[in-house]
DNA sequence: ACCTGAACACCGTTCAAGT
DNA sequence: ACCTGAACACCGTTCAAGT
């Protein structure tokens, strides 16, 4: 399959995404992301400084793409909407998803999500000073199932019963909510 | 050091837990892991069936060693010690505990667990088919916080700060609990 | 029964060399 | 500037051989 022999960083990043998606994280090796480019795995080194960058790189990639809801929704169904958005995101890019919870929220990308969360919660009347803490809590919670989800520790329950269960994480962040105010 | 060169499983995965816990779960190799008992890597392969099953043989271990508070206390003061067990845990092995987000909750040491939960549930007058999605929809809220504790993704926060969002993640717990009775 | 030696295919990474 | 070839130390795993 004739590719391109001029790469970037941008067409590593995309290689190593489909690589685990298809085959897991440990099916993203130098050699593999090389392969799939028409290249040596040496040549990946002036785009990536090391593994760890690639891994770092493919995090960033899966977070600047989760999805933003209108602005002119309601923060409620806003924030619902993006629990969604990040549930779909995990089922598309499982393996790289997993890697989110071993690195800082402090990136671009996470915060791209973090302060679109906050803005909703500030325009929902949660006063100025709790506004961080309650998106710390209800990232939490939705992380904690979506990631269980991806990372299969929900073992071979159906859909039907896992959809349940996720709404009925989402009723435990209204119930929450409807404390503050 | 001189060790004893009669090894079996148990030795092998204290070992393993031990370099896990110390240096990340990179330095669990089946040469490390040996080195440290004396012996050579091939010598593992008699206890255990390959690196894979060492990993999920450290989870175990993990899961195996939280304690369950005293059947005595009041059952949501146990649900609250539980959920203080399960970060002690994670703060004591947390390159270990990322890897229980990643396998089925069927395991032995993940009944042990959950079966106290799903017993402080029932006391508490939660209704009988509830019991197993509210055990769950809990499970993975405290497991979500835990989990991005020991992965790191809190990054530099104050341990006074971290300590608040966990008291916050139990408050949003107690508020879904209220609403079931 | 339990451990070892030798061997294999595969990792990540470097450095000097090519174009 | 960008990619390659050769090399290094290190993986997991096998198989036959030792005791």
């Amino acid at each position: 399959m004739g590719r391109p022999l001029q790469i970037d960083r941008q067409s590593v990043l995309e290689a190593g995404l489909l690589l685990a998606d298809e085959n897991g994280l440990a099916a993203v090796t130098m050699q593999s992301v090389a392969d799939m480019l028409g290249v040596t795995p040496m040549a990946l080194y002036r785009h990536v400084a090391n593994k760890a960058d690639l891994l770092d790189g493919l995090v960033e990639l899966l977070l600047t793409d989760v999805p933003l809801p209108p602005a002119t929704m309601e923060w409620r169904e806003r924030l619902a909407w993006m629990a969604r958005a990040l549930r779909d995101t995990a089922q598309r890019h499982p393996a790289v998803f997993l890697l989110l919870l071993q690195r800082p929220a402090t990136t671009a990308g996470a915060l791209h999500v973090r302060d679109a969360v906050c803005a909703a919660l500030r325009e929902g009347g949660v006063a100025g000073p709790a506004v961080a803490r309650t998106e710390r809590v209800i990232s939490t919670a939705i992380l904690g199932f979506v990631a269980s989800e991806a990372g299969g520790r929900f073992g071979s329950r159906s859909t039907r019963e896992v959809n349940a269960d996720f709404a009925a994480v989402e009723a435990m962040v209204e119930a929450y909510l409807d404390r503050l105010s």
